[in-house]
DNA sequence: CTCATTAATTTACGCGCGTTAAGTTTTTCA
DNA sequence: TGAAAAACTTAACGCGCGTAAATTAATGAG
């Protein structure tokens, strides 16, 4: 195939018989050339494999084609996902995503975006640890670096937002429950680490005061992510000290609600609509486990694909409007009720 | 704090009053530099804040401090844990880690190595896609670039192995569940993605003879990483079929008995042992998951932090080491029986 | 205090590519 | 066919840093 390793653009350059300037200007974009002299070029590029030195391309270039990915936590099967899609997304639109996961932890936060911000990235797609986030740290990274925020909304951080409309999800969830048995009392994390469960709170009270009905909240005590062990532990000492005030629980989220449902099953209750069952459960956001559980999870479904190409494209947007003062546009998604048998 | 912007080393030199290949020495290597002169850079570090421009730095060396960190599939917990254990070890040990996953796809793999090639990085801790990966490419990666590979085990491929010793999963199982109740068949994907489920499946079959029963094993159609989804369709498909010839199920891996058991339920199967239960199901890997199945779910699990860290202690070795011919070890760690309600 | 070490400094080159300016060739189209 | 426009070539500089050689300064044992 080659005879000899190309070292640089120079020698490439030379056994494709174009000139190196012209090269250059190849691969920064392939159609700002004759097509007689790129398919030279392409002809020379299989013959020979050469690829420009990343570094040295990046050295001159104020803007890499860099994309930052930056979920809060990368265990969890829903930022796997929509990490997944956008790196995809990027992938195709010719820029290279960097997938990072602050794992729950400010400091790991702080340290991706100083991070980030030494690899000159054209944007930042960044799903904030929320409550636990340095919020001076974010701002200041937003204000250098275009950066578009996902899933967890923080006022007045980034210049636009993608997320789902948590009001919605609720209300959705609420009165499915309320219209086909025991008005639901509502299972949450005391602290919790994520801006959207304090909106999906509100619209619980909202909704049960809209309904007629007596809101009653139950709080699980946990500072961390791991959602379902908390769920697990504050849910069977909930059953167990007979603290829920009815038989049905709509919970915060999915991983929380996978952790009450296992000890639901452990204190013995059968689970699900109907006679013979003693307790209902849902939750939100249909996380991709949702459907396995015994029994099948009672959700409403977030747009995995739609919330990660939205924000992608926001961020595109951006990108060639170029600093323009961006009037903050944000984009709630609402979710689908997704009826399974836990409730 | 900072008067003026710090442009380059050599301006952050000037303020800190030492030459610039002595700031250049230090940053490669604090220790190298006089304490006093160290003192002062360290003082000028913290009123200018700057940084090596970090494309330029790895321009010149031959090699960088990158590690890459490739995993076949991060939307499984699994190895977003490892992942995210791994990710530590590297920064806490001075190094920039890389993390990538194939997504089950061998041209993403193929992609990501190209790419991860041209980051030039001092080593690579790779995970497999497995029978799926293209055997060439692997070669002629780990070749150029000194690679550990874990998780999956592909013969000749890499210098180095840390994995689970399979062997001894299966038998810890097979022996358990024969101990205590009927001996079980064998539930797997017909064509397995990961290596790992051939050696298990020949571990099962060596067990089982060894301790006087016949082996039965249950296919299930499917290829690709959806485990828990081919779990429910093809263990659904298998219960309403009446397809397995023992009331016990030893699944390959956990992620397909999570499938199963969703199937038991939905066969209004009751999962468990002893009196009143229909079925008894096990899995292997200890999935972050499985603690929170219903019944939860009885497994083998693997010392992820062990091999996590010995994977990343073996690439560490390897890379100072040099280049000396690297006797391949192989590090297969045993697994724990995890007891509960499952089977 | 002296001499031998050790460490820092000065000077200078090179890495691989982006980019510009001036000159040359090719293409386009009237 | 010829002139303008477009694309190319040559030449050269700069990016920010690694690194080497030669020189000077600091350190420390005797």
């Amino acid at each position: 195939m080659d005879q000899r390793k190309i070292r640089n653009m120079e020698e490439f350059a030379a056994v494709s018989g174009i000139s190196r300037p012209t090269v250059s200007k190849y691969f920064n974009d392939p159609d700002s050339v004759r097509q007689s002299t790129r398919d030279r070029i392409e002809a020379a590029l299989e013959a020979y494999d050469y690829r420009p030195n990343i570094f040295a391309v990046n050295q001159n270039r104020r803007l890499t084609k860099n994309i930052g990915i930056v979920v809060p936590y990368l265990a969890d099967p829903f930022f796997a996902e929509i990490g997944r899609t956008i790196e995809r997304r990027c992938i195709d639109a010719g820029f290279s995503p960097i997938l990072f996961s602050s794992h729950g932890v400010t400091a790991y936060e702080i340290d991706i975006l100083e991070s980030l911000r030494s690899l000159k990235p054209a944007g930042v797609l960044l799903a904030p640890l929320g409550r636990t986030s340095d919020r001076a740290a974010l701002e200041k990274f937003c204000a250098d670096v275009p950066t578009v925020l996902f899933d967890s909304f923080v006022e007045g951080i980034g210049r636009a937002f993608v997320g789902s409309n948590n009001q919605q999800f609720v209300e959705l969830s609420v009165e499915y429950l309320c219209r086909t048995g025991e008005p639901p009392c509502f299972f949450e994390m005391e602290t919790p680490v994520n801006p959207n469960a304090r909106r999906r709170r509100a619209a619980y009270l909202s909704t049960m005061e809209r309904l007629g009905h007596s809101p009653q909240i139950v709080q699980a005590k946990g500072k961390n992510w791991d959602f379902e062990k908390i769920g697990y532990a504050e849910g069977g000492r909930a059953f167990a000290e007979r603290a829920f005030p009815t038989n049905t629980i709509l919970c915060s989220n999915d991983r929380l609600a996978i952790g009450v449902l296992a000890a639901a099953y452990k204190n013995g209750l059968r689970v699900g609509r109907g006679h013979g069952h003693a307790v209902r459960i849902a939750g939100h956001d249909d996380h991709p486990f949702s459907r396995f559980t015994s029994p099948p999870l009672t959700t409403v479904s977030q747009d995995y694909a739609a919330i990660a190409d939205r924000s992608f494209e926001t961020l595109l947007h951006l990108l060639d409007a170029g600093d323009g003062v961006g009037d903050h546009d944000a984009t709630f998604f609402d979710g689908q009720l997704v009826m399974r048998d836990s409730a």
